[in-house]
RNA sequence: GGUGGGGUUCCCGAGUGGUCAAAGGGAGCAGACUGUAAAUCUGCCGGCGAAGCCUUCGGAGGUUCAAAUCCUCCCCCCACCA
């Protein structure tokens, strides 16, 4: 099976240019091809994941993959799939931010022995010059065109308008695709659907600049069954850095998927045989669940490795019961199948002074403090609602006194909701 | 530069002197039901040890017993014109 179909039928595929052009050019060994990724944030997150993915596949079809960082487009702001205009970064902001994705992508992407890239569109276009510029590359763009392309005109016909800063992006990611291809020569850049004109912009000009065809790939937007973007919940993104995001907090972002996503989740996120996916069928109930948990596991063992991967699923047994994983469910993964009684040790932690619960902590204040609630209000509410838990067992009253009597092997155990934990050790 | 419209709590959005911590919706949180899912129903949804008080309606001043609401200046956004 060739990468694109591989690609295509795991979910990754919204366009492509050219598409016989472009089986051949990727039937060929070592092929380049590119993906930008916007410095906005030190992290990337999992939004990010579906571009992630598609360059392991490449790579893992004996392809090279290109990771560009925008240091020098992230300073102008992309206006595409945006109703507002981005927030502008310093440039010393950009450049950290390029470091930590940095990391990141290492994680997914094999980068020794120039078996991908990583590069910098700071590096060229941070000293281009703006009348050569125009001569050279502005030329080739018809404006006519460029207002007909869906980012702009979403833009232009919106309240907020287009400022001319943002006009610009295309030309300038139009002249990062031809810069690599001139000087790696690589023919293919990918990106999510909103960027298929500036996709298109770079292929054009690619052909105006070196006569060379060129492709383009364009990935779905990915959202949640129940319509939401992915990756975003209401705390904030799940980032892939496991100090924004711990790994437990990850592996339980993917098990609280949506029941009508996991399948596709799993081929776009995990490595595990398309056939093996397929055959889940229409699960229900606990196998279903125990395939969240495959899901989980893989997904967690990409992003901060298989010894994280086993912990959060440990963690997660301890905290909401484990059961078996038949072994004929995704057979590939390998993800622990016995039902084991973990050790929670992925649960956030606070450490208290002995003389604090000596002398005893009204209950809500203590779930507002560790940060299971986020105002006394809150906790209060959370507590004369019944959401509240110590040590598994409902607290009556939100002034409840908290104390050392309270402690069972050391640590005190305060649950919010359902599934939001917090330990007390002195 | 001119003219007009606008900036309200996480988001959308009502509110044109007291009855406004501010309608309604969405999001969110908790409970019930479940499978750590979805849907549904119920409650909550600025802060405070909850009585009362304090802080909020772009910013700063002012009028008034009383201001999201009136006045002045400023900042920002949008539309049309130039």
């Amino acid at each position: 099976m060739s990468v694109l179909e591989t690609l295509k039928m795991r979910g990754f595929i919204d366009q492509t240019t050219h598409e016989e052009e472009l089986e051949e050019y990727l039937g060929q060994k070592g092929m380049s091809c590119y993906i930008g990724f916007d410095p906005t944030a030190s992290s990337l997150h999992v939004g990010s994941l579906v571009p992630i993915m598609s360059l392991a596949h490449m790579q893992r079809a004996g392809h090279r993959p290109i990771a560009l960082v925008g240091g020098g487009t992230g300073l102008v702001g992309d206006p595409s799939g945006k109703t507002e205009m981005r927030q502008l970064l310093t440039p010393e902001l950009v450049r950290q931010n390029a470091e930590g994705i940095k990391a990141q992508l290492a994680r997914f992407i094999d980068f020794s022995d120039d078996r991908a890239l990583m590069v910098n569109n700071a590096d060229w276009l941070v000293g281009l010059e703006y009348i050569p510029f125009l001569r050279d590359i502005g030329r080739h763009f018809s404006v006519n065109r460029m207002i007909k392309a869906e980012s702009y005109r979403m833009r232009i016909e919106s309240e907020e308008g287009l400022n001319f800063i943002e006009f610009n992006y295309m030309l300038l990611q139009a002249y990062d695709f031809y810069i690599l291809s001139r000087d790696h020569n690589c023919m293919l850049q990918m990106g999510g659907s909103d960027q298929w004109g500036n996709i298109v912009a770079g292929i054009d000009l690619v052909r105006k600049m070196e006569q060379k065809q060129s492709f383009g790939i364009t990935f779905p937007l990915i959202t949640t069954s129940s319509g939401a973007k992915m990756g975003k919940t209401a705390k904030g993104a799940i980032w892939l850095d496991s100090e924004r995001t711990s790994p437990y907090d990850y592996f339980q972002f993917w098990v609280n998927s949506d029941d009508r996503d996991v399948a596709r989740f799993l081929a776009l996120f995990t490595f595990l045989p398309i056939d093996e996916i397929n055959e889940l069928g229409n699960l229900e109930g606990a196998e279903l669940n125990s395939a969240k948990a495959v899901l989980a596991f893989e997904a967690t063992s990409l992003a901060h490795g298989s010894e994280e991967a086993e912990k959060a699923l440990a963690a997660a047994q301890s905290m909401f019961g484990s059961r078996a994983i038949p072994s004929t469910l995704l057979p590939s993964s390998s993800i622990p199948r016995e039902a084991a009684a973990g050790k929670a040790d992925s649960v956030p932690e606070t450490s208290f002074d002995p003389a604090v619960l000596e002398e005893g902590i009204a209950a809500f204040k203590l779930f507002a403090e560790v940060g299971l609630a986020n105002t006394g209000g809150a906790a209060r509410r959370l507590i004369t609602q019944g959401g509240a838990y110590i040590n598994n067992e409902r607290v009556e009253t939100f002034d409840y006194s908290v104390s050392m009597a309270d402690m069972k092997d050391g640590e005190i155990l305060l649950r919010a909701g359902k599934k939001k934990y917090h330990k007390i050790t002195i």
